[in-house]
DNA sequence: ACACTGACCTGCGAGC
DNA sequence: TGCTCGCAGGTCAGTG
């Protein structure tokens, strides 16, 4: 499911929801969706309330009163707000009761995502080794050249890399190149400065289109709440047949072990 | 150090 | 209908 933008949507939700929360009871359902022993994970959350809400990159930064909450989602993962009368299906691996009488559920097909408790008011700035935040103004030309210094690989598979720039994945990739120009299997020694200018550019102007969407909905991914992206219905090259540029028929190439969308004309080297 | 592969999981649609 | 295969928005460990 989620790159940035699902992920910021995310955050804003859950916070209009359960802001202030108290945690009454944690059941852990499949114990590896929790880093650490399950049982000391369910008993130091209980009484703990949900005061803040943020995120780093792809990971949910909920700010406990003693702790913070680090939850990402990888592939499937998402929050849902349920009265407890409704029933839990199998892929529901974490329940949070709440003192406003709903629960917080995890749910996650894939069981790929995973949480953590970390200290109180951790340093984000190097947190799991992140780049910038895309909208930092660390995040420049500059960066991605020296970023490259040394490197053959796809531009594509380096912009995957949360380590330059936190929060891209394969739609925003794509995404990204296509509104520059540039073939996802281009080596990134081979931009040049206005490429790479571009791509900072992109990289901001279509994440905050999406954010402003709601993120992207791909088959069956709906945030907390059932709040549905719509960006899909912006999206270019990603999952198209036909440019919404030009018209000619996309190709899809795998690189970096991910398909990668393009339009071979108005993408043209 | 870099680039690539497999592993982690389940479900869905395509093709036979 | 029922099977197998390939694929899915992410990240990390392991291999040359």
């Amino acid at each position: 499911m989620p790159e940035l933008p699902e992920v910021e949507t995310v955050v804003r939700t859950l916070e209009q929801q359960i802001r202030d929360e108290e945690i009454l009871k944690v059941t852990v359902r499949w114990p590896k969706a929790v880093i650490g022993d399950p049982d000391v994970f369910a008993e130091r959350l209980q009484g703990q309330h949900f005061r803040s809400f943020g995120r780093r990159g792809k990971y949910l930064i909920f700010g406990m009163d003693d702790m913070t909450l680090v939850s990402h989602l990888r592939m499937e993962g998402k929050y849902y707000i349920q009265d407890p009368s409704e029933p839990l299906n199998r892929h529901i691996h974490v329940v949070f009761q709440l003192s406003g009488g709903k629960e917080l559920r995890y749910h996650d097909t894939r069981k790929f995502g995973r949480m953590e408790i970390i200290e109180k008011d951790p340093d984000l700035s190097d947190f799991h080794d992140l780049g910038p935040e895309p909208f930092d103004e660390a995040y420049t030309a500059e960066r991605i050249r020296e970023y490259c210094r040394g490197r053959r690989a796809a531009i594509k598979s380096v912009l995957l890399e949360q380590q330059l720039v936190a929060g891209i994945g394969n739609i925003y990739a794509d995404e990204i190149l296509s509104a520059c120009g540039i073939r996802p299997g281009r080596s990134c020694a081979r931009l040049t400065q206005r490429d790479r200018q571009n791509i900072v550019d992109n990289t901001r102007l279509i994440l905050a289109e999406a954010i402003k969407a709601g993120g992207t909905t791909i088959r069956s991914y709906t945030s907390s709440l059932g709040v549905t992206g719509m960006f899909q219905n912006d999206c270019m090259v990603h999952g198209q047949k036909i440019c919404r540029r030009c018209g000619h028929e996309i190709k899809v190439k795998w690189i970096g072990g991910r398909s990668s969308y393009y339009c071979p004309v108005c993408q043209a080297k």
